[in-house]
DNA sequence: GCTGTAGTACTACAACTGTAGTTGAATAAT
DNA sequence: ATTATTCAACTACAGTTGTAGTACTACAGC
């Protein structure tokens, strides 16, 4: 088990819209996409079509138009595409992409400075 | 510009294999693989000839043998995994993406503790 | 020199993805 | 009631990926 949602860019960014908006027909989630991508309406139907299929989007029918939503949440599949990540890239040691992170990603002082923030404060399991 | 290296599992796998091995015949890739999947030598030729069509490895030959090699740097293909996935799933923020480790990933306490002391330790860029 | 052997190249094919047109049915407008 | 509009369903097609068989060629051994 443990199916490790895999996604497509194209997918995720439908997927984004569907957290984002809650709930949205195709023509909704269409022109949310539409700034960054140019897509037919019937695309967009489409790929939320093959996201149902594969049970991440569930719809309800009102009148005859649908209503998707997103049947899984957004941190479960960010954990999934994370540790996918970290198992494939870095051999499954999380530290090794922090380390990767603040060695080798081109990173604004600011990120640093934030990231190193987040991990000094506390509330993340010190255990004394 | 930025071509943004895009690699399946399978390809990261063989592009791992070559790594770590500096340079190999396709055989020896396909033995290299072998306990994790079995594959066809000539499915690993094909492998390697389509990685070789999009520039990331290369090969000499010798006798009629092809030794294959990376051609582009194991650092390099992170950097473009790790920045693809802060840009797509975390908005472009690295920071929301180790708020996100320590938060809702699965974490062991020392990968934890492993974390913060990376952190703490010098030479990460600290500009008083 | 002929023949096995080994190793690439070429070909194939199914699944999935990105992309969208066409069709059919129901609803809104007149 | 007739027509125009709006949607979802169905169909299509090219590109990529996973997977491997077959064909061709060069070298080693006899």
């Amino acid at each position: 088990m443990s199916t490790e949602t895999r996604l497509s860019e194209l997918q995720l960014d439908v997927m984004q819209v569907l957290w984002r908006l809650g709930k949205a027909t195709s023509g909704e989630v269409c022109e949310a996409l539409a700034d960054q991508r140019g897509l037919a309406v019937t695309t967009v139907a489409t790929l939320l079509k093959r996201l149902e299929d594969r049970g991440l989007v569930s719809h309800t029918e009102v009148g005859r138009k649908f209503i998707y939503q997103a049947s899984v949440e957004e941190k479960a599949v960010q954990r999934d595409l994370v540790g996918g990540l970290i198992r494939k890239v870095f051999l499954g040691d999380p530290a090794a992409l922090v380390n990767h992170l603040l060695g080798d990603q081109p990173l604004s002082q600011s990120d640093r400075k934030r990231i190193k923030a987040l991990i000094e404060k506390p509330g993340d399991g010190e255990t004394p």
